[in-house]
DNA sequence: GTTGACCTTCCAGCAACTATAAGCTTTATT
DNA sequence: AATAAAGCTTATAGTTGCTGGAAGGTCAAC
């Protein structure tokens, strides 16, 4: 699979492939031409890196969550305490966003949505 | 009030608050000696400037919410159609935390967390 | 009167891209 | 077969939203 269609499966930019290969996140394979070649594998591994960046997590966060869901040696204790701290992370995120999205309704619900300058606060 | 104090106030830096200046988010006062002085007023748009960088907005964005609170003369229909739209955006993302909270707690879920490296995925 | 906390500006660097340029490869059209 | 369009390559510079460090002025306390 070429750069464009992973982009397309991903919904990331063929820039934003590069750029995560060349830090070292996702490496591909090279065809004769050139052209880097993606598996099955580096799209699941780049649609969960997506959905992660999305959630807030860093790069390297990222990184660390992907190497833990394929290394099969690693320590049950270890995922275990790193993956609650991230949904921890996230409960807070939400709530956060909870938060901001009833201030918005609030001011939302004061305006008639008219051509009048008197939307209140 | 002193930079120091609005820090805390807001959870922000400091080195945070002279960048928002520098790019014209906040203003302030200077005393004689050249010290920034800072308003409730500008502690109550720097509170709600830390929850709506938060919530995922950018600079620009928080921007356009703050000065649209702080304009009488807005057009109503402006502020629905802007706020409700970032209503959408963060229902979205909302959405996209409640998933990966779910997959994260999938993944915590199959560990046992102790010392064994059978964390089964 | 000097120590220490707090303030100032300025400049460099980082994270995670995004844009642009210059050029090679493949595919479709004529 | 020629050529145009789409897709790929590298390299470099710019953007956003900070963060850190240097070099120095201010103020309150001992």
């Amino acid at each position: 699979m070429n750069i464009g269609e992973v982009a397309k499966l991903t919904g990331l930019s063929d820039k934003t492939l590069r750029y995560y290969e060349s830090i070292g996140i996702v490496s591909s394979a090279r065809s004769a031409n050139g052209y880097r070649v993606y598996t099955e594998q580096h799209v699941a591994d780049l649609q969960f890196l997506a959905s992660a960046r999305q959630s807030g997590f860093s790069l390297d966060e990222c990184k660390t969550l992907i190497s833990l869901m394929r290394n099969t040696n690693r320590h049950s204790k270890d995922v275990k305490v790193f993956v609650t701290q991230k949904i921890e992370q996230l409960d807070q995120q939400i709530q956060a966003l909870s938060g901001m999205k009833a201030s918005l309704e609030t001011l939302a619900n004061r305006c008639k949505g008219n051509d009048e300058s008197d939307c209140a606060i």
